[in-house]
DNA sequence: TATTGTTATACTCTATAACTATA
DNA sequence: TATAGTTATAGAGTATAACAATA
């Protein structure tokens, strides 16, 4: 217990106020997180089930309710996979695209308000700082 | 969609790297991930279901329901309020302290490893910079 | 045999609304 | 009346284990 936050902590606590902004951005989308992550990760096109699991880190069991619900709310469909009977490709629906793009200019929107604050040089070797430390992360989110 | 990540996306997968760590440094310690919050929650001292709230943001019932399940773990207990016979005080047990005491440091010691392949002048503006982003967050994490 | 995906089941977490008890 | 907390209910998300169909 000191007086200042040592980094591990700072990390902690950005995460949470990240995880804050990301949850009110999909709730003004009409999103859960979770749907929010599914359909971000299907913004550059249509993916497996099993490459979805890798992606977002779940059991294939949680990701086949999670698809069943975002397909009950048109946000994504399952298609054949041409080239495996047993495979689905999962893809945005138009409404989901929509709902995927406005989530997305608006999370943008906040977390770059949130750094507005800092100098230019800050802000700038911060970004090349977290680059660095994000090379290896899934692609849940880009731009 | 450009090359290389914007400093929102940056930020949205760095919180989604700190979470997974959190996320499995909690199943370690057979913790969940709302339970390692709680706890951490309660590091400084016993806190009312109010106050929690606050600091986890979550509604009351949810947080009556994660306070039961955290007694039934014997990980907490609910303690009257001497100056008003309405409330109650969440504290940890010794078994909570333990366990809260282990993630604490097993999340630092894992989060200390992501930063150490960083030049020691770098890490250190990005602490800097941490610090300052974070300066209103709540209080979830501290050491 | 291995892989893809689903079903069955159980538990955690969350919110809304209605409620009790005390201030 | 307002505040502290609980209960009832419903839905989302998750995991484990067993399963079906295809590779």
């Amino acid at each position: 217990m000191r007086e200042a936050a040592g980094p591990a902590a700072g990390l902690v606590r950005l995460s949470f106020l990240i995880q804050t902004v990301y949850t009110e951005c999909s709730r003004d989308c009409g999103l859960t997180y979770a749907q929010a992550q599914l359909l971000c990760s299907l913004t550059f096109g249509p993916k497996g089930m099993a490459e979805l699991c890798g992606v977002l880190g779940v059991e294939r069991s949680s990701l086949t309710g999670l698809v069943d619900r975002a397909e009950q709310r048109d946000l994504v469909e399952r298609r054949p996979d041409p080239a495996d009977r047993r495979a689905v490709r999962v893809a945005l629906t138009p409404s989901g695209e929509e709902a995927i793009g406005a989530f997305h200019r608006g999370i943008t929107e906040r977390l770059d308000a949130l750094l507005a604050d800092l100098p230019a040089a800050e802000r700038k070797s911060f970004h090349l700082t977290l680059t660095k430390l994000t090379a290896d992360a899934p692609p849940v989110f880009v731009d």
